[in-house]
DNA sequence: TGAACCTATGAACAACCATTCATATGAAAG
DNA sequence: CTTTCATATGAATGGTTGTTCATAGGTTCA
């Protein structure tokens, strides 16, 4: 501390850990998806075209950081969304894309 | 799109791109120094206790990504946050930090 | 012009990570 | 109990990324 303004540093090392999340295109997807309601494993490697495996691995994390709540239902395993933060910072995100800014690439 | 219910597939990798941005500790807490007020270089490698080049590569992320600005100052550069969505998107997630989630470390 | 200072950049290296493959765990049906 | 379907997990691997070191670019002052 002494370092931030108003933050720990450990609280901005949390920060970037919950960003970091969120910075991976298959794991942005899954959330997108599960916006729209609740999925089993399986479909959702279907929809996502990708192998179940992948999708699993993916899962895991985006549970780990309470982001997505696992729930039996039979043979399969459904997928949430956890909570509205998750959907309030996709669309934090996607604001700042989609209006306004868009070119500034300083680029090397 | 089809995968996707409102969203494209290119508009979410962005969306990942962003957010990837956000997910280290380094830019993060460049982010919450600036937001405190414009910094040059050499103060910020100097708060975060980092070499200047590591400081200056995370800068031009950041700068590549729109989150921040750079402008000559003689023979300092100076660092601004470029618009009010990175400090919201900050705060939306330090939301999800530091109120009532925190533990629900499902853990393999 | 030359020295001193500040910043940016390229190359190299180590650490991290997402995917795949193989396989294990768990549930349901026969 | 055995088979089948659905999901989870471990190991291996190719690709990505943050930091360091060395150095180049740019600015000010003498």
């Amino acid at each position: 501390m002494e370092v931030m303004e108003s933050y720990s540093i450990d609280t901005l090392y949390d920060l970037s850990e919950l960003y970091k999340v969120f910075g991976d295109s298959t794991r942005i997807r899954i959330l997108a998806v599960l916006r729209g309601g609740p999925l089993c494993v399986y479909h959702l490697a279907e929809k996502l075209e990708m192998e179940q495996s992948a999708i699993s691995h993916q899962l895991r994390i985006l549970r780990n950081a309470g982001l997505v709540r696992a729930k039996r239902m039979g043979k399969t395993v459904s997928y949430t969304l956890d909570d509205a933060h998750v959907v309030q910072i996709l669309d934090m995100g996607l604001a700042h894309i989609l209006h306004g800014k868009g070119g500034e690439k300083d680029d090397a």
